[in-house]
DNA sequence: TGTAGTATCTACAGTAGCTATAGCTTCAAG
DNA sequence: CTTGAAGCTATAGCTACTGTAGATACTACA
């Protein structure tokens, strides 16, 4: 009957849909406050450490990098300042998202012309391997950056 | 005047647009052989290696895992099987190009309504800091997933 | 032949953002 | 009181490189 409500490590994680490594590692790296401890040395949160931890993840999930979600939260510290940093912060990844989004269609148009122009025959007369070792029989030969699937 | 044509591992890199160490790594994890050595003791290349690390960097490029190339390779050294498998690899490279698409012109449309909304106030009203912290009011909530921007 | 400057060598650390593991202690329920 | 879950620290691993330190080798020029 003693409805113990202490915000353990664990019950954050299961607020926020946050793994609870992933939070000891936002600790570590200086994102999240160190908080409290119990007798035991169990970390004991507070609700507003939920909602900091929200919005850590809302933002990650927005593909925003830690740096980025740092200057946002201690904006977001400062209610009191002008929103033009957190714009600017925004503008920023936008641009990223959208550079990124251009460079993966036209890995997506490349792929698609090498499937299309494989008869299905053997890799001898395949297309696919021919184009992947001779970069010249590309259509458009912008795609020379490295690029991550994920 | 003795034209000295020897290939080390400069003249590679400079071959195919890739850095020294990153050709060393990729000996390491064993998608390049391991060239000869002169007497110093220094990498000496063949013209075949600099079509293997093209191939490789084409297919990096085009955004292929390194375990994908690894795959693609061994496929190219047997140019008697058919095809199929190098064909279903592309695809399924396809695949992830095109998902990802998809989940980022998601965040692209979050990111914009975003910064439409914010009407350049403080921070207290800033639309931006609100949004990141309630993650109910994104029109969309399937941008879940957590995304780098690279 | 001497020497200066560049290239190469190995080995290791660092990047981003977690995730997983090992070996231990603490807690909560029955 | 016991058992199983949850928590603790510390460390290693993931991808695909990139950078560094300190030593050695090579090349060109005087």
């Amino acid at each position: 009957m003693e409805m113990e409500r202490r915000l353990t490590i664990g019950r954050v994680a299961l607020a926020t849909g946050c793994k609870v490594q992933t939070i000891r590692y936002y600790e570590q790296i200086g994102l999240l406050r160190r908080p409290s401890r119990s007798e035991g040395n169990q970390r004991l949160y507070e609700k507003t450490d939920i909602e900091r931890l929200s919005f850590i993840r809302h933002a990650r999930a927005l593909g925003f990098p830690l740096d980025a979600i740092r200057d946002l939260l201690s904006l977001s510290d400062q209610p009191d300042q002008p929103c033009e940093a957190a714009d600017a912060i925004v503008r920023s990844q936008l641009a990223e998202v959208t550079r990124r989004i251009a460079q993966l269609r036209s890995l997506k148009l490349e792929l698609e012309r090498m499937i299309r122009q494989c008869a299905g025959g053997k890799i001898s007369d395949c297309r696919v391997i021919e184009v992947l070792g001779n970069h010249a029989l590309c259509r458009s030969a912008d795609h020379s950056q490295a690029v991550s699937a994920e």
